[in-house]
DNA sequence: GCTAATCATGTAATTAATTACATGTTTCAA
DNA sequence: TTGAAACATGTAATTAATTACATGATTAGC
């Protein structure tokens, strides 16, 4: 068999953007790029192989384009099997509680006393990395949701914004607790 | 070459534990159960297979005990190598911000408008998840560092506990801010 | 007109991680 | 005393994910 494995985040994913309008590959991939980004990850290289599978398993079909003169595009649409899908999987409960694999915590961890001199440079260095993306996050929300109406038309996507911003700043705040100048 | 590859964190948590004291695969496996576990997952079939590359690799060595009768056990302790190791990566930067995979977040991205009426029950979900969660990790709290000086002895692990606390009071607090009831 | 960046799609090789299979010992409680 | 839970160690099979290899077209700027 090959089936797709029950635990297999990245199809549902998928399957949501193109709910949103029908994309290419390509288009699928840029998708990280953005907020999405900040709670899931997938390269080119995982995505066209899956895509693959997932025609195979009628979730979705394409269509062949060609832009300019010859440059051969598949633009995928979600299929009514395919959409039901996305609807269960929504649906679900979410009982689970992924652990957040933040390496810098990791290191935190094996610091045994409170005199040790890297702690304080590795709080620096963290409190500088989120509060860049913490900025990054808040331009995007300005340029992304500048209206009411903006809001309203991507609500899903307005509050895992909203989510992201709000980690970012806790995340500040935590480290500004514990550095000493 | 059987080597492991370069962002394999699972061998440095290893190293890092193996530091605090000796411990067999079976003890290393159960740390996932405390606050690492909150940073970080592996299964015993993961780390069996690793304790015996980073011993080819010379990062560590065991003895061979019995307990009771005859059931074998292998201590793992650090050599010098692995200790420089370990070492060596806590003090490099940690400059990656890693994607969250929250699974909840990720469906709520799909979710159009704010009258869909799955978003309170999923709310409500995920509210009772992370406030069970959060209880936990504080009687955690209470139970690992009841005094000044118990603080002292782990301050990493004090840390880290902190922070995923924080970061349920945090989550528990954005959930709140969006639910009507 | 050139060239770099971006668009576009794929495969191959490897590593990381999970789930299932497999076996035997010791301890604790009913 | 007996049965379940916990201790203890491994391998096999599969899936997920990353990194590298591979090719070609289009667009935007110099």
């Amino acid at each position: 068999m090959a089936s797709i494995g029950q635990r297999n985040r990245l199809q549902y994913i998928i399957l949501g953007l193109l709910n949103q309008r029908p994309q290419t590959g390509y288009d699928l991939a840029k998708a990280f790029e953005n907020e999405i980004g900040e709670f899931w990850q997938a390269q080119h290289s995982q995505i066209y192989p899956l895509l693959r599978r997932m025609e195979d398993a009628g979730e979705i079909t394409h269509e062949d384009t060609v832009a300019g003169e010859k440059l051969a595009k598949k633009q995928y649409t979600l299929t009514s099997s395919g959409h039901d899908k996305l609807v269960d999987w929504v649906s679900e409960p979410s009982p689970e509680l992924t652990p957040s694999k933040d390496e810098f915590i990791l290191k935190l961890y094996f610091i045994k006393t409170d005199a040790d001199p890297r702690i304080q440079p590795m709080l620096r260095e963290q409190l500088r990395l989120h509060q860049t993306q913490l900025d990054h996050l808040k331009s995007r929300q300005e340029t992304v949701f500048p209206t009411a109406a903006a809001k309203q038309q991507a609500y899903g996507h307005y509050l895992i914004l909203d989510h992201a911003i709000e980690r970012e700043r806790d995340y500040v705040a935590w480290l500004s607790k514990y550095l000493t100048d």
